[in-house]
Formats: structure tokens, sequence, C-alpha cells
DNA sequence: TGTACATCAGTGAACGCGCGTTCACTGATGTAC
DNA sequence: TGTACATCAGTGAACGCGCGTTCACTGATGTAC
């Protein structure tokens, strides 16, 4: 008995000290592959500096991923999970709010504020997820994206306690989407790098707040959706035609 | 008389050849990084390979750049002109509508496609704009960002026309920067970046209409502000404090 | 239970590459007289 | 107008670096008998 605990206590907690084989290290190199992200971004998560923090031959890494560009791979995937588990996180500690189009409502401005703290708290596992290169989509659907997976759901909740208008449904997650990204982006690397906290913040809430109007009961007449549809391009959908 | 044309005519066609002394080396080498930006992106703007690319060793680069840092700082420069430009460009191209309020609406909306548009066809000279590192601040304000000037001329018409309400003016270039940038982005090099090309279209027009409600005349209680307001974080504004 | 052996996860040395940057230099340009 | 000379934009060779990737190998693991 005392034995056997003592040989599972050793195969749980020593397996990285049995020299020679390592025994999990294709999870040691996608850990130290995110590490690496975290710390510098994509252009850090290099074979060798993964096999090094592993404590490990560079040489060895190939065994377990056929070169740089699947590790990179990895580590975006590494990258987009804690981005969507912190999202999820954070809806879950909140307690939901009475009434349902408040509680809707909020999730949605929730999502979008932790995603763009998420970005500016951990600009290199921002940049390293949304970097060029690598393939983002040879994953299970399910895990490929827990944030679309979330986005898709607290939008659905909106259209059934009635605040978004079924003819507004339809990507309505790309448009909430891309208007926090596009933010987190522009504050992080772009023209409001610099920009005072106070002003950041201000800018988070004055766009969660458009975000909230663009998808509420406020309309554009049919009019002005025609001019704006005219403008934006060949293949705009024509939503006011199938109202539910 | 005639000399005197030849000589300018010599100045100006053929600094190039003139063997030993470049002439305008320091704009051949903005030029080059450029270049290197649109093909390959901010990773390919190296001073060797600009240096290559103007004919030149170098060596010679660094007598016009401290190094490779402000060269990347200039070639994010000619990235942004660019797309300032190219923006400024399509706008001017179209006929005005007579209705002011219809123009107005229409030219954000094309500016907003243009943008997007500018990022799927330059995705070297887009990724490259916005790229981390470099100083994009230390230009002087009016062409440092043209992109900025003519979100903020057209806002200040769409309040000017009377259909974007002043309390909703503040910030209101950041919401839709950053709506259109981050869709642009997720074309680009996130989830949406295989998805055929028809239904980025309808991502596009979806989103720039859901950006045209959000400045419109739609609005959200003060009730439900108060609920986005505080989800959306510490700094929120108190809009709905100052009407106009 | 003990031994022979196949498997395969790791090592260690080496390759060629392009990079940023520095050095001492050379030769064209333009100015002072 | 011609010459002497300072200036400075360019050359060419070299440095050290970290990278991705390949090679022949070694030694631990686990299975067949």
């Amino acid at each position: 008995m005392l034995m056997g605990v003592n040989i599972d206590l050793m195969k749980l907690s020593a397996p990285a000290k049995r020299g020679y084989h390592h025994g999990d290290l294709r999870n040691a190199l996608a850990e130290s592959a995110a590490q690496l992200a975290r710390e510098g971004g994509p252009e850090s998560v290099t074979v060798r500096a993964a096999a090094r923090l592993a404590g490990v031959t560079p040489t060895a890494a190939y065994r377990h991923y056929a070169g740089h560009e699947e590790l990179l791979a990895e580590a975006k995937h590494q990258c987009l999970h804690q981005l969507g588990e912190t999202i999820e996180r954070e809806l879950r500690a909140q307690p939901a709010l009475p009434d349902p189009v408040h509680n809707a409502l909020r999730n949605l401005a929730t999502a979008g504020r932790t995603y763009i703290e998420f970005a500016l708290a951990e600009p290199g596992l921002f940049r390293t997820a949304f970097s060029q290169g690598g393939a983002i989509l040879d994953r299970p659907v399910e895990d490929r994206n827990t944030t679309f997976a979330i986005l898709v759901a607290l939008l659905d909740e909106l259209v059934a306690v009635g605040f978004l208008a079924a003819e507004h449904r339809p990507m309505a997650e790309v448009a909430a989407w891309s208007a926090c990204h596009g933010l987190a982006m522009l504050l992080l690397d772009g023209p409001l790098r610099d920009v005072p906290q106070p002003v950041k913040d201000e800018a988070i809430g004055r766009t969660l707040l458009a975000v909230g109007r663009g998808f509420g009961t406020g309309k554009l007449t049919p009019e002005l959706e025609r001019v704006v549809l005219d403008a934006a391009g060949p293949g705009s959908p024509p939503p006011a035609r199938h109202p539910g």
C-alpha cells in the first residue's frame, strides 16, 4: 500500500526528472511555447527557445512537432484557449440580474470588456493568438474557438429576451467581435497606444455603448439602409427583405 | 538655356546612376522599406534588404537611419500614409448625394469599406502599418494619421447634418474605427480568414450597418445605459448627464 | 521470474542562413582662395 | 577660371548571434519468450 502510494507520487510529481526520457514532452513544449508567447509575442516562439525552456535538446522537439510552423500553431491555439477561458470565468463570476434583458446585455458588455482587458494585460498572448500564419482551423470545432462559441450564445440570448431584433441577428457576432477586437488592437499597438488610461477607459465604455445601441431598438429607415448598403459593396445583404 | 535644361533633366532622371553617390538615398530607402512591407509584412523590413533593394551597401543605410527600429518606423509611416491616401481618393471619387444625411452616412460607410478592402488587398502594408513597435507618434500631427483626420471630419459632418446626436459624438471615431479595424483583422488573420468571399462581403455589409445603427437615432434607455456602463468598467463616461 | 531484443525518445555536433552593427577605408562633391 | 582641401556619402570586410533543420548516435522502455 505505502509502496503503491509512493510509486503513484513519483509518477505524478517527478516525471520531469526521470533523466533521459521526459515523459510528457509534447505538453511541456506546448506550455513552453505559450510561455514564450506571453513574454515576447509570436516572434519569441521558436523551436530552440521552446526546447530550451522545456530543458531539452532542439532536436527532441522534432519528435513531437513537424517544425516551427506547427509549434507556432500550437502556441496560437493555447493563446486563444486562454482568452476564451478568461472570458468564460469572468462571465461565470457574475451574479445573474433579475431582469433578463439587463442580464443579457450586461453579459455581452462584460465579455467585451474582458476581451479588451485581456489584450492589454497579456499583450504577448493576445498578439500571438491573432498573429499571421499557422493553422487555426485544424482543431475540433468546440475548442477551436471558445470565444466564438461564447459570443454566439450571448447574442442568441439577446434575441431570446427580445432585445436584439431577429433581423439584426445574422453576423451580429462578427460586428460585436470586430468592435472589441479593433479597439483592443488600436489601444495596444495602434494610434491609441500612448493615450492616458482614463481616455482608454472612456474609449472602452463608449465603444461598448455604441455596440449596444447598434443592436438595440434603434432603426435606420429602409432608405438609409439602402444608402449604407450601396456604399458597403457588392455582397451586401438585404436585411429588411426578410423580416422574421 | 538648352544646357540648363539638360542639367535639370540629368538631375531629375539619372540620380541613381551617378555611381558613387546616390543622390537621394534616404527616400530610396524609405520606398524600399515600403516595398518590402508590401511584399512580406513587417518582418520583411530589414536594414540589409532595404539597402539591397536600393542597390547600396547595408552600411550606407546607417548614414540615414539610426538602425533597424528607425527604418521600421519609417515603413509604418509609409504604410499608414498609403492607407489614408487610398481612403481619401475613394471618397473624392464619389459624387455628392443631394440629401446631406445620405451623403454623410454614405461617406462614412465608404471610408469603412475602403479601409477593410485595403487590408485585404494589401495585407503586407496593412499589417506593417499596425505592427508593434516603432514610433508612430513622432510625426507632425496632420500627416501622422490622415485616416484619423478623415474620420473626425466624417463624424463631424454626421453631427452637422443632424444624424448623429451630439451626445454620441465623443469618441465616435474610436468606435467606428474599432469596428472596421477589427473586422479587417478578423478577415485577414483571424477566424474569418478562410471563409468564402460572399460571407466576407456580407460580414462587411452587416457590420457597417451596425455601425450606422449605433450612431443613429436608436436609443438605449438610461437604465440600460447604466447596465452597460456598469459592466464596461471603471472609467466609463456618463454620457446622458450632459445632453448638449 | 529472467533474459534478448526491437522500439523510439532523447542527445550532441554540425550545416548554412540572414540578420544588425561596426570598422577602417575611399572617392565624389563642393567650397575657399 | 583653376587649384587645394575639407566634408561626408558611400564601400567592403568582418564580428557575433540565434535561428531551423539534419545527421548519426545512445540509452531507456517495454515486450516476447
